[in-house]
DNA sequence: GATGAATGAGGATTCATTCAT
DNA sequence: AATGAATGAATCCTCATTCAT
């Protein structure tokens, strides 16, 4: 609420208060242990501990747990998708294109990979928990999604009842690689997260997108 | 609540005893809990509540919630792992069926939706509580099904170096389907569970593993 | 609530199980610190303290501060309230005899005189906290000693409309007696709570009453 | 609330200066606040909202809560006391009016209603926090009443050892008034501090001295 | 004079767990 | 096997207070 529509990146050309600062990193710790813990799983002492500040100075950058808790939400969730949002609606005139779209996704999750998993726990936790604002986002973003696809050339393949499940699959395609970075790399040994792995898994999803949705058209790669 | 089928499997075989009776309806109920708020999100009073007993008497089938949970996770995972296992073994002579194998697995987990949802509470919160059991399960399980994948016909279009992705990338799409079924109901009205939700998500993944392998010959349709 | 109208004075007859004698202590020491230092003014920590147990244990006979507040009211007041109502009503059809009706609530006072400076904290917090009960209760009362007093006959000798403020008085007069019982035997060194104290108060409201509602007739002393 | 009479008396002669105005207000709302809920029950923030200011200004007029207390009772009880003193000391020589001494007091403490209810609150926490101010006040007022009603006419009526408790009642009654007052209007719907339940009350505190101190004589009227 | 930030102490309450019954 | 009672540890949060600005 109060830390606003504070954008990821540090604005850099803007003196900050101290005040400020330790909201934001009040922010960044939250973020980090939400995403690793979820809700009930991190404590304001963790947090406290995280920032290097006693608990009770958390309250004078925001009123409650839940309140914090939203607020990270906002920060983190609020950004990507109205990024994704505007980029869509940019996009609606020309042909769709669904390969850009997830490449810019996968963009602006990569910068904050603790974002998508933030999601997955609201997702999880579902109808319980789910932050008003997931549920004001969720539904235009899929119905444009949606839309998207549906205008997509080589979407005749596709049982017309199967698109929201295409949908949802690319979704969970693209959440699901940075929830499961962690196991993958205790497993594996291998980060999903490197550059090179989300660099693959950009790769991954256009190669994707491509064979799911020909679009019987000279291939279109990303030079943007 | 979403675990309404909870209690649906009852083995019937067996004659139970009456404490029998009660540790199950324990698991049933933690099971259901679990799935829904994970394991910092539920307390051992819900729990109790749920199965209409009181604290301490849980304390007389499980040591502990620890406990409690590790046999949740045994409970429900294990089955479906192990008839996964077995079913891919048993398959490991013929021609590795992609399609079938996903089917499989959404039989398994259809009948059990909260398991998927465990699955992916552990794998959100990852290394750090991630249940041996897991750990131990999920490295034959991705192995196979990449052993599978990599003999599939149709494999060649991939980039060697693609196949985990893609392999990840199934695996999110069939538990991220019983992920987001309580959030979809409340956005779209429509039960991603339901019989014919599942059967429809069964199809779909049968098109996507074609699509994206496609066998250049005739077989498709699954005649078990 | 779970109190509910436990009496007084220990019922002596019916054994006590454990957890009934905890509850009655903390009951007891609640009472005390709730007369001496109100609501906010009494700490969870000081009624454990004073029952010897922790302070998580009054939260298995009590589900809150405020529960426990409102079942020491209504075990303290409930019972002065209905013997008094019981009184009133007994006498309704003889002539009224004030005199005796204070007398009588001197003798329920007396005997737990925590109980009246209990009203007056609640009188004074007045409408924010003032519990439905003593609400409830208050009206039925005071209409009653209204009616009482006005079937007087010494009454004929008052403005009508100073009635309800004769039926404030005695009650100040008889609160008060109890409120200021402290801070008098602080001032003077005579405690107005002794049996004498008591004694001496009982007969000036009897005196009080005579010479306020003088009935004309042969001074009606208590012989009951 | 209670307190909208709480601005009434600006002393008006003397030129504010603007600190001076935010320490009065500060006592104002504080005077209200703490005649409402007491000591422990009122906190600074609510003190700070009321002024319309922050917490930490507070402490740029008092330098705590109880010196903020103690400064509320000094501004409201103090003269209130003082001025009862003087009225006292000034009748001395000529023959006691009790009468006229309760409309004194009403008087004064019609004008503000919180002190009355200020000084129940210290009656009633009694010996703990009974301000210094207080016990040196009561003595005085105390031992002048009596000697007020010793000294009167038609005391002879009463046996010498009920004198106290004879003050100690129209005490009570007295501060009782106000101390009701929220209940009463809740429960009758009628305002016991408009000015004409103020005046009823004065009256009817007139005809209790005439009636409980009969003056065998016809000066009774007040005609200062 | 005012205030944002920080904090030690403490507030009510919950939680997992134990134990005697 | 079940449970009422008890509790150490921890939870979120509030409060009065301080201090630098």
């Amino acid at each position: 609420m109060e830390s606003g529509l504070a954008s990821a990146s540090p604005p850099a050309g803007r003196p900050r208060r101290k005040g400020e600062r330790t909201a934001e990193r009040i922010l960044d710790t939250a973020e980090s242990l939400f995403a690793a813990h979820g809700y009930s799983g991190t404590t304001l002492r963790d947090v406290a501990e995280g920032v290097g500040v006693r608990i009770p100075s958390l309250y004078n950058h925001f009123p409650s747990k839940e309140a914090l808790y939203a607020a990270v939400l906002e920060r983190g969730i609020g950004p990507v998708l109205s990024a994704l949002l505007e980029y869509v609606d940019s996009r609606a005139q020309g042909r769709p294109d669904t390969a850009r779209l997830l490449d810019r996704i996968m963009q602006l999750l990569a910068r904050r990979p603790d974002i998508a998993r933030l999601v997955q726990h609201e997702t999880l936790t579902g109808g319980e928990r789910l932050s008003p604002m997931l549920r004001d986002w969720f539904l235009p973003i899929f119905s444009r999604a949606r839309d998207s696809i549906e205008a997509h050339p080589g979407v005749d393949q596709w049982d017309p009842e199967q698109i929201p499940l295409l949908v949802l699959a690319l979704y969970h395609v693209v959440l699901g690689h940075f929830t499961i970075a962690p196991v993958w790399r205790d497993l594996e040994g291998d980060d999903l997260l490197s550059t090179d792995g989300l660099a693959r898994q950009t790769r991954f999803l256009g190669e994707l997108v491509t064979t799911l949705l020909p679009e019987h058209s000279p291939r279109t790669t990303s030079q943007e």
